[in-house]
DNA sequence: AATCCCCGCAACCGCACACTC
DNA sequence: AGAGTGTGCGGTTGCGGGGAT
């Protein structure tokens, strides 16, 4: 069969709309409606195709377009719907009075999509990605963010159970991709070229710290204690909740500031912050998932799932001693060979 | 000040589907 | 039934603005 594109035609203008065109369009549309699609630019006036029109007219002139940035609950109304209906933007649009399909499709793709695979998530099921580059990030974020707090600090102690698993879960993950020895006068890269055996060695070393100062293992109990969730597990006492659990996923989406206290000051003066530990999946090496009482670090279950500590979306911002919008994000510790792999 | 680079967004393109003749 | 048409949808492109160097 075959069908010519619609702007095929010798003379048809393309490229962006001048305000005198936008005139010409409205102008005829108020007062005939749009009618033919096809019809109307002859019968407006204009050099352009008929779908142009319809796509000019749709996305950018029509007099009920809300314009702007998107609100938070905007946002999450977004997150929702795409994790229920996929890219069916029209669907999507038909829930967000003023917003069209093709902002929403955009600001999809520039600012959601970014955020979720950042977050460690997969954009497409909106489930947490278990594969070892998608957990890295987080990883380097949190022994960055660590690093500079103050050990006695409770949200930071939270903090540093959280890295001291994450970095025994790379460490896993490292020790069965990579086929090199750990031999530390070697301090070769691995087969990703993300770290070297020294790092390695240098992790292990810090592990042993922890056990050396069992004061970081004492951590509040106040903390959520809903085990019911499917996967969850208790763990020192911290109850668990899965990261991919619909209400947590928005939170962290739609908070500013974010509520992981990435801001080293913040957290020094923090005394009423309360977190909660995400789960951590617990995934054996023939790929079965456990709901494991208790972490075993000498089993040989891999912990393949990206540890985090989140706060309440609504309280992050004032129950911080002050913690700033402008609190960090983990991409800002983030290798640039990492982020060329996750996007 | 000039250039480069990145990002966001408007617009385009191709395809699919419904409908008409 | 099949060709042609109209419209909608989702993916992609490329331009322009702004920040970085």
């Amino acid at each position: 069969m075959g069908r010519s594109p619609c702007c095929d035609e010798n003379g048809l203008k393309k490229g962006p709309w001048t305000p005198e065109e936008d005139e010409k369009l409205v102008q005829y549309i108020q007062k005939h409606g749009h009618g033919s699609w096809r019809a109307l630019p002859k019968l407006a006036g204009l050099n352009r195709c008929g779908k142009s029109c319809r796509l000019r007219w749709t996305n950018y002139l029509r007099p009920d377009i809300k314009r702007g940035n998107f609100s938070q609950e905007e946002e999450q109304t977004i997150l929702h719907l795409h994790s229920v209906l996929g890219n069916k933007w029209s669907a999507i649009a038909s829930h967000l009075p003023g917003r069209t399909d093709n902002e929403i499709k955009n600001f999809w793709n520039t600012h959601l999509k970014k955020k979720l695979i950042q977050m460690g998530f997969d954009p497409m099921t909106h489930q947490p990605r278990t594969d070892l580059v998608s957990t890295l990030p987080y990883l380097l974020a949190l022994v960055n963010m660590t690093d500079l707090m103050d050990p006695h600090d409770q949200a930071v102690k939270l903090q540093a159970e959280a890295v001291q698993m994450a970095k025994l879960q790379y460490l896993n993950s490292l020790l069965q991709s990579t086929t090199t020895s750990l031999n530390p006068t070697t301090n070769s890269s691995d087969q990703n070229g993300l770290i070297t055996n020294m790092e390695t060695i240098n992790m292990l070393n810090s592990m042993a710290n922890l056990k050396e100062n069992p004061d970081m293992m004492n951590y509040p109990q106040q903390l959520n204690n809903n085990n019911n969730h499917p996967g969850s597990f208790s763990h020192h006492g911290i109850a668990t909740q899965p990261l991919h659990h619909p209400n947590m996923l928005l939170s962290q989406m739609s908070s500013d500031p974010p509520q992981v206290p990435f801001s080293s000051q913040s957290c020094l003066n923090s005394d009423q912050y309360q977190g909660q530990v995400t789960n951590f999946t617990m995934i054996s090496q023939g790929g079965h998932q456990h709901t494991t009482p208790d972490h075993d670090e000498s089993s040989s279950i891999l912990p393949l799932s990206m540890p985090l500590l989140v706060g309440d979306a609504t309280s992050s911002s004032t129950s911080h001693g002050g913690i700033s919008s402008s609190s960090y994000w983990p991409e800002l510790f983030f290798e640039d060979s990492i982020m060329h792999e996750l996007s």
